[in-house]
DNA sequence: CGGCGTTTTGAGAGAGCTCAACATCGGTGG
DNA sequence: CCACCGATGTTGAGCTCTCTCAAAACGCCG
């Protein structure tokens, strides 16, 4: 989800990078948009507040992902940015990539295009995330996942952070993973799961 | 989410109609890519099928909505593309959509900024789908539509659709609805929902 | 060896889903 | 104008599944 080789490495380099306390403002609604940011570490939620004081979360971001790429072509930022751990950013001044992008068409493009890549991505999340059963949701994660030769796949980090990436508890998790390791379905080893044969081998 | 004013009246003018029967393919994972489309009526489903002929359905696209905007920059096609029903689709040539944007610097930017804004969207319905809870996803939906002056929602189709979009059965959207009703949060009538006090009036 | 976080399993409760019946509304045709 | 019909809207009852709270085994590192 996180390919940032779009960015010709000039654009890369201008990059300014920010430290923020847990609870620091990047950014509130209405600010003169500087450009868009990147997170390194540690976490930002962007939320926006309605008129009884709420918060209301649109998006947290982690590591690698980015947020506000929006900015570049609005005066004001739409919503308010706040890290919600002690964090790293880095923020891709709005001019210098704006100014890359005319000079560059090759480079607008790749962000076009990057852009257009995760557009596909978050929508096969949320079709993900209709589904309800936690088995199936794992099998449509299992199988989106599988490296080229559909075989297994590789888990990134630690069980509790696939959970959350599934919207799973780490417990519900747990279970199916072990009740499809029952089942013959699946099995574990390595840091990878392995699919074995599906449900229905027709 | 249907913004199609991005796109120079010249290139939605090249557009090629092209009418489907339910179950009809509309593009194939590995097709040399003619272009995107967009969905006119009727639904047409993403899907990929695995080694067992299971069908994963990757994103389902309504009137309005667009698909393989990444097969702009891509050679072939990732994913099959199937009505779901009846459905008449757009497709905007890619060789077309291409040339007008090498031209004309700000229809580029402008389908850019387009993609930005529905990355945006996407992130912030996904956050919606972890609110497990009816009530508060509904919340979260209500505040976030509110028109400007943050006081009232206006329908744009039936309740059934509505539930469909929050990701609810329509069973759970009328109780929860009616819920909010009694809780006096909210008021029906005439295609919209006023909100009236939140409950924190702090 | 002693913490600390992940992984695992258990038991219970709550919330939404499913199935089902019924009301309501708009359009159609007699 | 009214009866009929299909789709939307509404409410009820029970069930399933995940979440929550709890506790314990495991692995890693100082």
């Amino acid at each position: 989800m996180s390919d940032r080789d779009w960015l010709p490495a000039h654009v890369r380099a201008a990059a300014k990078k920010r430290t923020l306390k847990a609870g620091e403002t990047l950014f509130r609604l209405g600010d003169k948009t500087e450009g868009f940011y990147e997170v390194v570490t540690g976490r930002v939620r962007m939320s926006r507040v309605d008129r009884s004081d709420h918060e209301l979360v649109l998006f947290v971001a982690g590591p690698g992902e980015t947020i506000a790429e929006a900015s570049l072509y609005a005066p004001a930022y739409h919503c308010d940015a706040i890290a919600g751990s002690d964090a790293q950013v880095l923020l891709y001044p709005k001019r210098a990539v704006l100014a890359a992008f005319a000079r560059d068409a090759t480079a607008a493009q790749a962000f076009t295009a990057m852009l257009a890549r995760q557009v596909m991505n978050l929508r096969t999340r949320i079709e993900q995330r209709n589904i309800r059963s936690a088995r199936e949701r794992l099998r449509h994660f299992l199988i989106l996942n599988a490296g080229a030769d559909g075989r297994s796949v590789a888990l990134r980090g630690t069980l509790k952070e696939l959970a959350a990436e599934l919207g799973l508890t780490h417990e519900a998790l747990y279970r199916t993973l072990a009740a499809l390791e029952r089942a013959g379905e699946i099995r574990r080893g390595g840091g990878r799961i392995m699919l074995l044969r599906s449900r229905k081998t027709v």
